[in-house]
RNA sequence: CGGGGCGUAGCGCAGCCUGGUAGCGCGCCUGCUUUGGGAGCAGGAUGUCGAGUGUUCAAAUCACUCCGCCCCGACCA
């Protein structure tokens, strides 16, 4: 392509809304601009990286033996009140009516779509499995978009669905997603890692996200130093600590304490001259409209996932103030677990502690030297609060680091949730009925262009990897209006184009400088300079964006010298196309 | 939804407090010079000052209402 010819509007300026380079640069370079909030057009140069990506996907995605599709983006709201979602997705699910007043969804996702699909037309094992994806704009009225293409309402995504007829094929399916997924993001060129993960309100066991390492990520989560766990903090797990018995003689005898107007962890500990540490916090949560005490110490915090997770429950909010006065008979503040009306569950972290401090369930009062067993019961101990820096590898006690990354594909085993609620059953081999077992995959493409530029900038632009590069070359005639020079470019311009070379001419009548700093800023690769000085030689400069370095090559050697770069830094397939 | 901020030329911003001719830089157009890292000189175009209502002789400026956008929080594949 001509650069004269490109729409491809550049800036110096830096946005005045864009927080994170990504989205600075994606304006700057002229990939993306905003129509609304959180909704954005992608310019040529934007869409020609998306298409990239895509491609990437497509081509693991078959390899992996899934087949595409392309589903409807308007889904009857008959279709989410079946499957229960219509009422739980709540207001992120943008909901319009047609003439008719019939009431549809814009689909932030397409689990029920693909089921009904299915369900229709798949009724015996001899059709299973099967795994269906398909490459779609799909909308969620998020609360706060932001970092443009990043978090926005409307996105591009891939989404895949695998159909099983037991759980070992469900197994399987997913393994192939998680290497295909693998796949793609080394194809991508990015920095990443798999993590393990808490499934969300799409439902279902255990999953996995594909983390692009990022400081900017909004996703924090931790990494083991030793063997290779990693999870997302929401999810990260802490190893159950060995019970030690206490001897009753070393139980001190329990006492009260006034404690005027003092509540929080702090005030407590100031006041009773304890540490945190001393302390076991009692909060007292909302799960599903009934009052829940969980316990922890004084110095850490609830995961509120694990906690939802572990009671099964749909809604968990820290109670109330009546709620809490009347589980514990006292206002906020003074909650503890010795004679207090609602389930007991405990963190690990209370599990060892002797003579500890709790509020007395009466305004104004703690107690302390409370022991577990003489004083109260628990019903049980589990894993429920936020992992920490001090905290060990759940799995091989290593020690562990706190990174953030960006969330780039998520694949989940759901299981039954959904065949179940749309009835996708097939016959066995006995003529049995059963349900489908499901697995869903998703990559969020724009977000992964994001990511990448995350990964790949310096204080000049974006340095694209070879195979998300919108073009791979471009040429850049310091002067056009030197009849050798731009004939020299031409040539070379033509010659790539006949080698299948993704190459942009500068042939725009801007001072050399000007044009550096465009193809600094729009990422391109490898940077071919025409110039006088070398051209009197019979030479040409080839420049690569990401280390800088620049050779001379005779003129005759340029094209093959570029394909060798090229040919050098893309990841082909590996295996063939199924 | 709660808190804060912003809306003036394509982009970045000043002007508003203290009402009276709408400005600056970049970009854009024309000409001349320049030509290996965002050139110089000269000339030029561009605005419902987010919208509406009110106060006033007079509103970008003051008041009220609405809309949009951004940030923090809550929420969230």
């Amino acid at each position: 392509m001509r650069y004269s010819e490109m729409f491809l509007p550049t800036g110096r300026e830096v946005p005045s809304d864009a927080e994170i380079i990504s989205h600075q640069l994606m304006i700057r370079a002229g990939l993306i601009r905003k129509l609304t909030s959180g909704i954005y057009s992608y310019l040529p140069l934007g869409y020609r990286v998306i298409r990239k990506v895509e491609q990437i996907i497509r081509e693991e995605m078959n390899r992996a033996g899934a087949q595409e599709v392309f589903l409807p983006m308007v889904q009857p709201a008959e279709l989410w009140q079946e499957s229960g979602r219509w009422e739980y997705y709540g207001k992120e699910l943008l909901r319009l009516r047609d003439r008719h007043d019939r009431e549809y969804c814009l689909g932030p996702t397409h689990e029920e779509v693909i089921t009904d699909l299915v369900r229709n037309d798949i009724k015996t094992y001899r059709q299973l499995p099967r795994n269906l994806y398909q490459i779609q704009t799909k909308f969620r009225d998020e609360v706060r978009p932001r970092f443009g293409v990043m978090r926005c309402r409307e996105f591009g995504m891939k989404d895949a669905y695998s159909f099983d007829a037991d759980e070992a094929g469900a197994e399987v399916s997913y393994e192939k997603m998680f290497a295909a997924y693998t796949s793609i993001f080394e194809r991508c060129g990015l920095k990443f890692r798999p993590v393990e993960a808490d499934s969300g309100s799409i439902g279902g066991k255990y999953s996995h996200e594909f983390m692009v390492m990022a400081e900017s990520g909004e996703d924090a989560m931790i990494v083991c130093e030793k063997c290779n766990y990693a999870a997302n903090l929401e999810k990260a797990e802490i190893a159950r600590p060995e019970k030690k018995e206490t001897g009753e003689k070393d139980k001190l005898p329990l006492e009260s304490v006034h404690t005027p107007n003092v509540r929080t962890i702090e005030e407590v500990s100031a006041f009773l001259k304890v540490t945190p540490r001393d302390i076991v916090k009692t909060l007292i949560f909302n799960a599903d409209g009934k009052p829940c005490a969980i316990l922890i110490r004084g110095d850490q915090e609830v995961n509120e996932i694990k906690v939802k997770n572990y009671l099964g429950i749909n809604e968990l909010t820290l109670a109330e103030d009546d709620m809490i006065l009347h589980a514990t008979g006292a206002p906020r503040g003074f909650a503890g677990a010795v004679k207090i009306k609602t389930r007991i569950i405990a963190d690990y972290s209370v599990m060892n502690m002797v003579n500890f401090v709790t509020g007395a369930n009466k305004e104004d009062y703690h107690l302390k030297n409370v022991n577990i067993g003489r004083d109260f019961n628990v019903e049980s101990f589990a894993d429920l609060r936020v992992i920490e820096k001090s905290d060990t590898c759940p799995r091989c006690g290593g020690g562990i680091q706190f990174v953030r990354g960006i969330e780039v594909g998520h694949v989940f085993k759901l299981g039954t949730k959904y065949s179940k609620a749309l009835k996708a059953v097939y016959l066995d081999r006995d003529g049995q009925e059963k349900i489908m077992i499901m697995g869903c995959y998703g990559i969020g493409v724009g977000r992964t262009v994001a990511a990448c530029i995350e990964q790949n900038n310096d204080e000049n632009g974006i340095i694209w990897p070879m195979p998300l590069a919108p073009y791979q070359v471009i040429i850049t005639p310091v002067n056009v209006n030197e009849g050798q020079v731009l004939q020299a470019a031409e040539k070379i311009y033509k010659d790539l184009l006949f080698r299948g070379v993704e190459v942009i001419l500068d042939d725009r009548d801007e001072r050399a400088g000007v044009k550096f700093k465009d193809a600094d800023l729009i990422g391109i690769p490898l940077r071919i300079t025409v110039g006088q000085k070398n051209l009197a030689g019979g030479n040409v400069e080839l420049k690569e964006r990401k280390s800088g370095k620049t050779t001379i090559h005779p003129l005759q050697n340029i094209v093959s010298a570029i394909e060798k770069s090229i040919a050098g830094s893309i990841n082909p397939v590996a295996g063939k196309q199924t």
